[in-house]
DNA sequence: CGCTTTTGACCGGCGC
DNA sequence: GCGCCGGTCAAAAGCG
């Protein structure tokens, strides 16, 4: 199962197929130019979107077993993406459970360019570094700072074909908590991916990106949420913008991060309120049919 | 002073 | 058996 999109390219095929959710439509005509009945087919399309979404979110949480969302053959070993996810911040994660083996890929930050490192919440201990024959870039291999006990390695090194992209491997699973004051978030750039170069709008870092955070938990297989540029053209609102793609979230704090995210998210897109206020209105004139008849 | 990072050496798997 | 290559070790250096 693979999980695709880019740069809040949320509507594309392989988005929409295995779940990446494109929570709203790019193209839309004006509010006020709908009929009636417009309003109505679109609310029940974006009933149709959000279907999924609330199905992979209430699935990830109920279910204990890893494999919910994986079922393919690892991604390393047979070029299939076991369980790849890849947000609109171009953070990618391939999870392959049977063998506790991981790839995340995330676009470093600008100012730390030259750093090898990747920040998952988790204390690393650098034992390795190599240069390896397809990469010019160093591989850096990192273990658990609590190893031996914990037997969590990863290796980072950058992607030869877009050195500001860090691809890290993780093997195996935490047996701990992460770190109190862990960082668990990616603050990316949300105009760049790891398949699709987009120009970056002017150099601006991502902190001037409200909700660009991509949470990955190592314990996890699979947590995303990717909030695309909004300042790209053509795109009217956040959540238009927006995807999100949930795997299996471990620790509870992490799950009221993302849906805090996404609630906060949905609360500031006007077309969303909008769609809200018209489904609940049409709720309630069908539990009123006599209401003309009043009149 | 203790912890972390660096870096060259070493080891083992694999293909020829 | 040999060479290549990825992964690991461990001493030295760096840093707070």
């Amino acid at each position: 199962m693979a999980m695709d999109s880019t740069n809040g390219e949320c509507s594309s095929p392989t988005a929409s197929a295995v779940g990446l959710l494109p929570l709203f439509g790019s193209s839309r005509p004006p509010p006020q130019a709908e009929s009636l009945e417009e309003k109505l087919r679109r609310v029940s399309e974006e009933n149709r979107r959000l279907a999924p979404a609330l199905d992979a979110i209430l699935s990830a949480d109920r279910s204990n077993h890893p494999r919910a969302l994986a079922t393919s053959p690892p991604a390393q070993q047979q070029g299939n993406a076991a369980l790849t996810t890849q947000a609109a911040t171009g953070v990618v994660v391939t999870a392959e459970p049977r063998h506790k083996v991981r790839t995340v890929r995330a676009r470093a930050e600008p100012a730390d360019a030259d750093a090898n490192h990747l920040k998952d919440g988790y204390h690393w201990r650098k034992y390795g570094q190599k240069v390896t024959r397809d990469n010019p870039y160093p591989r850096a291999y990192f273990r658990c700072a609590y190893a031996p006990s914990c037997p969590v390695k990863k290796k980072v090194q950058r992607s030869a074909d877009d050195n500001l992209m860090l691809v890290a491997t993780y093997e195996g699973e935490h047996n701990h908590e992460q770190h109190a004051q862990s960082e668990y978030s990616y603050i990316n750039d949300a105009s760049t991916t790891s398949q699709q170069q987009q120009p970056q709008a002017g150099g601006s870092s991502s902190s001037t990106l409200p909700c660009s955070i991509i949470s990955i938990n190592s314990l996890g297989r699979t947590i995303t949420l990717g909030l695309a540029d909004q300042r790209r053209p053509g795109s009217s609102s956040n959540a238009e913008a927006a995807a999100v793609v949930v795997g299996e979230i471990v620790t509870p704090e992490l799950r009221k991060v993302l849906v805090d995210e996404l609630a906060s998210l949905l609360k500031n897109d006007p077309e969303f309120i909008e769609s809200l206020a018209t489904a609940v209105a049409d709720r309630v004139m069908e539990r009123i049919p006599a209401a003309g008849h009043i009149l």
